[in-house]
Formats: structure tokens, sequence, C-alpha cells
DNA sequence: TCCCGTTTTCAACAGATGTTGAAAAATAGA
DNA sequence: TCTATTTTTCAACATCTGTTGAAAACGGGA
């Protein structure tokens, strides 16, 4: 029996061993959910290799969610410009934009990396972890986002911007739960819709999100005077 | 100095004042950012109590987590007969299924309970959780939620199943962030939306989901002839 | 009053957790 | 080879974690 079990990441540097065991671990159980412990065993490191590279846990995890935001960030400003350029003069289509925030992300031969899956799936945990993790989605995603705002409005002369922002909330929120993974739909669905195909899942939605911002904007609740006979549930707004 | 120094709950039952505590807890911290302690201490009884009533610390979450499920699920059930029953003969329009799926949740004086809003984030917590979280999900709301589908897809002749359950993913990762209530689009939007304001949340969602349901089967990959002139975007959907 | 079942408290357990300091090993430069 | 710097290991720390068993307090019926 030699001193180590396993055999250390052959001569790779250990730091994208952490990063990669730690992004894989946090994605599937949360920051509480994971130990140090774990993420040293599954790095193949000595327990203290983290904290000697990456300061305290929570470091840690900032490092492993920067990492490739960088990264995403660029392909997808990459894509938004290419298609304003291709549509020139006239502003691109609502879809079009949809497509060229989903695309980059969702479709490609990088998704053949575990990596990235797990990565996505962080990136939802965090998107839906109530304080720290908006703070960290605004300080990373946050200019990007404006940018694709920016291009909606373009596309939809006259839109509300109560409306815009409400409509990208619903964005947002798909493109979370497409990005968590889960399963859910597997089970939903009996096997026909797969939540870890990616792509298909990106098809789908840049047609049933560009719809929802384009229903958003015609029924436009403060701009006209509401039409006369609205629906009224069976449970009333208030008491 | 007396010796309890927090009076506990008047008279009422110290059952749920325990599992408001840990609805608060769990929804903000997840279910590895709690510990018994701070429930115990937040209810004001003593860190045994929990563990009498609910036995181990799962067990309690999964009590926090149906307490409510069952009164939610019947107000939608009730809210979807009634839609059905006032579009007969016709089936209701996809807006009106929308609006029972979400009104009942989103608008009415129950909003005013800080415990109903706690109780929304966690159910957007567990719906994006990976695993045990589906497994929760499924059990207590999917037989709600196929009666939904079964409406929409009278609602929507002709729609592909596979359309349907992407735009059923779209709308529940909706639903699921704005029940997280992150505060993100308040940040976002400069305070022009609030996060917390279920009601104005749902009234935008029913128009964007609806259109998105619509769109989604004008789209209608695999049954029409796709309409001769189709945009395509810069990033192929593969190498 | 006593008695008995329920509820609540108390104290402690065995184990896990993040973090650290110092020693040891590896590496690179001269 | 010697030396200085970086990297890695080891062992331990103080604290916190979920859980439990036994004792105490409570409450109502005989």
């Amino acid at each position: 029996m030699s001193a180590r079990m396993k055999t250390p990441p052959p001569k790779a540097d250990r730091r994208t061993a952490i990063l990669d065991a730690a992004e894989a671990e946090f994605s599937a159980h949360g920051f509480d959910g994971v130990t140090l412990r774990t993420i040293a065993k599954r790095a193949g490191v000595d327990l203290a290799l983290p904290n000697y590279y990456f300061g305290p846990k929570k470091q840690l995890f900032d490092a492993v969610f920067i990492r490739r935001a960088e990264i995403v960030n660029q392909w997808r400003e990459d894509a938004l410009k290419a298609a304003i350029e291709a549509a020139k003069p006239r502003p691109p289509t609502v879809e079009a934009i949809i497509r060229a925030y989903l695309e980059p992300m969702l479709t490609g031969p990088h998704l053949e990396d575990q990596g990235w899956k797990n990565y996505y799936a962080l990136v939802a945990y965090v998107n839906n972890s109530p304080g720290w993790g908006g703070r960290l989605m605004a300080e990373h995603f946050d200019p990007l986002i404006r940018q694709f705002l920016d291009a909606l409005r373009l596309s939809l002369p006259g839109m509300d911007e109560k409306d815009l922002f409400w409509g990208y909330q619903c964005f947002s929120g798909a493109l979370t739960l497409a990005l968590a993974q889960t399963g859910r739909i597997d089970h939903l669905s009996g096997g026909v819709c797969q939540s870890d195909d990616l792509a298909d899942a990106c098809e789908h939605m840049v047609h049933f999100i560009a719809g929802g911002f384009e229903a958003a904007r015609r029924a436009a609740p403060a701009a006209l005077p509401a039409p006369p006979s609205r629906r009224r549930s069976a449970r009333g707004t208030a008491a």
C-alpha cells in the first residue's frame, strides 16, 4: 500500500483540479451542502490545498463562479453584435436577440464537457439564491443583460419599461430552470423531453420567449385604456 | 435575569411556531444552510423540541413543505374547474388557464402573511434543487400540473407534445423565479419592478406566458411544413 | 391527593467542519 | 551543489452539528 492511493492529476496544475471538483460539488449540493474534504478528495489533493490557493471556502466558490463567466459573456456579446450587424440597418427581430442570448450558452461543442453543464447548474443555483446570490449575478452578468435589454427596446418599440423588465424576469426564470437540469421535465413528460438536452431546450425556448415578449407588448396594460370587459378570477385580487 | 429570556409563544402550540421558524430559515438559507439551533431559537423553544415533534431534520423540512402544499393545490384546482365551467361548452382560453394557475397563488389577502411568501421561496428552492427536490415536487404537485397540461392541450389543438412540455418548462421556470423573490429584478430595473410584489408579477406573467404558448404552437417545428424564409442565427446549432 | 401520559428541559454524545501553523518536499536559479 | 522560494503534507485546533436519553415539569382524571 503506497502512501497516496489516488495518483494526483498527472502533471497538470492542481488549481484547475480543485476548481473542477468544487464546481461539480457546489452545483450538485449548493454551498453549504459541500465540505472542503469532499472537494479535496474528489480533486485528489490534500485538504489544506484549496485554502492555500483560494483562501476560505467562500472565495473558492466565487473563483468557480467567475472562471467561466467572462468566457460565456464574451460569446454572448459577440453573438448579439453579430445579430445586430446582420440585420442592419433595421433592428434585429426579437427572436434573433433571444437566439443570441441563448444559443452561445446552450448549443455548441463545449456542452460535451461535463464541466460546462455543471457550471450552468451552478449559475442556476446562484440565480435562485436570495441575497448573496443576487450580488454575484449582478456583478458579473448585469452589464451584458443591459446590452440585451437595450437591443430588445429597439426591437419592441413602444413597449412599456415595466413590461420589459417583467418579461426579462420570465425569460431569466425559464433559462435558469433549463440551466439547472433538474430532470423534472424528464419525469413529467415521460421521457419525451430531457433536461440535459440543452440544445433542444434552447430551440423551444427561443420561440416561446420571443412570443412572450411580443404578447407582453401587445397587452400594454398601462399604455392603452383597459378593454371594457376583463375577466375576473374566482378569488378576487383583494379582500 | 430569569431562566427563559424570550417568553415562548403565549399559549399556542409550539408545533406551528417551529414550522414557521423552519419555513423562514429554510427558505432563506436552504436545507444545509440552517441549523436546528437557529430554528429552535427563532421559534423560542428548546433545541430538542423540533426532533420530538417532527423527527430528524429532513422530516421537519418535509413537514414544512407539505403543510401548505395541499392548501394551494386546492385553490388552484378550484380555479381551474371554475375557468373550465365559465367557458363551457368551449375550452377556456390559454390566458384563462394560466390565470387559474397563477392567480390563486400570487394574488389575494393571504400574501399579507409573510409565512406564505416564505413558503413560496421555499418551493422555488425545492424546484431548483436537483435530485431530492424533484422527488418532493413530483410527489406533491405533479397531479395538479397534469390537470393543467390536459386543459392546455384542449385549448391549444394541434400542439405538439414536445412543444407543450418545453413550454411548461418555461412557464414553471418563470413562476419559480418569481416565487424566489430574490430581489434581482428590483436592482436590475432600478426599482421599477419589485420582486416581492407577486400580484404585479402575476399580471405580467399571464400575458407573457400565454403568448409564449401560442407562439410555440405557431412555430410547430414538426407539424407544419416550415414557412419558406426562417432566420438563421450567427452560431449554427452544431459544429 | 395521587397517578400517568404527555410535553419540555437539560446535558451530553460522537462526529464533522473550516481553518491554520509548522514541517516537509519539490522546484528553480545561481 | 547550495540556496531561496513555492508547493504540499500533516496534525491539530476550536467550534459547530444532529441526535438522544434521562430527568423534570406539566396536566387532567380518579
